[in-house]
DNA sequence: TTTT
DNA sequence: TTTT
């Protein structure tokens, strides 16, 4: 058809540990549960009322998913932009299911850490100090400047080395 | 939560007309399934290749419900925005089954008509003059400034096979 | 021409607290200073750089506006969803100047609060402790129900009355 | 800054033929004028209003350029997902200016042709057979998976009086 | 399962 | 002028 987009905005947090697991091609693959929530006065009894949203994140880019395994943790809020993707699968019982995740593919797709999570408040697990920030999935080259990025760091850089070396602030 | 954001933005083509059917509350509630589609050149064949992503899509506000029923046929290219739902439902058999769902519900979402066939290449039976070009969901009163626009009709049919074989709902 | 879209997605930090004016309706128009920035690391010399983006944004409805006045401060996270709009305007000499602003409007235009702020951290004069958390322009009565919101909470309700009845979480 | 995010969705029409120039690096860079417009109904008055809003655009990824040279013209339908930038200029007299812009940079940023066209009103000049209906700038190799589409062209005039003339810039 |  |  092409002219069309398929785009997901969310901002939320992470309702547990990113998951990892590794492709059939060795590319590794990261899950995130990603939870929005609204909250509203409800219009009858006037009490406060909350609906929390769950979202299957899936990461195909493996610069995003390298970086969201190392430093996402559950709890940590994020912005995350993706496709929408529904896939067919089969249950135990041979009945088709479906499943709609929220996919960072290959090409497209953008992770940005939003909480600065300085002190590190909760995660009392946490190993981490200065998680990236922003990992633009969008990259070309790997060792290519960037004239721009989403309007987000965009600057991560060169897995390898020293972590600080890494973390772009 | 608060602090959270989730929002879709989809354009493509009506795979079908809209459903329409009423809640037990009465209102109007309209159904959409929307195609999306992206197509590259195989890295290894140079074949070029397609995948179609159809979405459903839920319309909970009275007044888009209203226009998208009068005006919205199969084919027609729209521009959506909306929530993503995920609702939990039970089978025949009595097993749960979960759908996810872009919800354009009673204060937010939008919907924009976005191909203008001028012409009327098809929709054969149209009988309608101007209808609204876009439909700001979030609009209060009724009587307040609104941005629908100058209308347009539209005709779009499925590139080979029957459309309504390829819809997986 | 209608079947068009303006929106501007903007996450970043207020480089000042909201600058508060009533318009010549006698209705409270907030502008807010928003910081967005990108880092990368220079091809060449390897170092890292940044540059940071400052985006004018003004809010013209009225809920957002007495929020935002009450609960923003420099230094603050915000998600914004606005449109974006050029006015012309005159300067001391006569000529013609263009300013290009983000605009959440009467009806449009969304501002999430996203740090959480807990503790205080920054803003030493700070005097708040729980500000809200969402605002969703888009509302209609002021006292409706909501069946969602823009995937944020949306719930914030009712100026005047008790601050903590009024913070929905 | 890091964590933030600036993003600007466009749809709407060219103004005019894409301005082509060449960097003094040799990279060629598109600039693009957009018109989107809202329309409603004046509260008091009842009368249909509409406000224009154009849009300055710029293209900095060259393979994003390249096509919008070859294949957008005046009145085409585009949506466009780049980033806001302000830059500062003097004029003539020695005066600082500020203009704004939505980039699309060598990451990130995205163009969808939109309309199809297909009876190929205008576009008297068009020797092409299949333009890609999206680019997205964010590829990298160039041997890579791509998202371009089969082609169209497109027709579309000011409604009433000389469009050149309504364009600020 | 998150967050407030 | 923010933030990291």
């Amino acid at each position: 058809m092409a002219g069309s987009v398929n785009k997901v905005i969310l901002i939320g947090n992470l309702g547990k540990d990113p998951e990892v697991r590794n492709a059939q091609t060795g590319t590794k693959i990261v899950n995130l549960t990603v939870a929005t929530s609204e909250t509203w006065n409800d219009r009858n009894s006037g009490e406060k009322r909350e609906r929390t949203e769950w979202h299957r994140v899936v990461i195909f880019n493996e610069r995003v998913a390298d970086v969201a395994e190392r430093f996402l943790r559950k709890g940590r809020k994020v912005y995350i932009e993706g496709q929408l993707q529904t896939r067919k699968w089969t249950d135990q019982s041979g009945q088709e299911r479906f499943t709609t995740e929220v996919v960072i593919d290959r090409f497209r797709g953008d992770l940005v850490l939003i909480d600065s999570n300085r002190g590190g408040e909760s995660d009392a697990g946490g190993g981490y100090d200065s998680p990236p920030r922003q990992l633009n999935a969008p990259r070309g080259g790997g060792n290519a400047p960037s004239r721009g990025g989403s309007g987000g760091s965009g600057g991560w850089d060169a897995p390898g080395g020293d972590l600080d070396d890494e973390i772009p602030f």
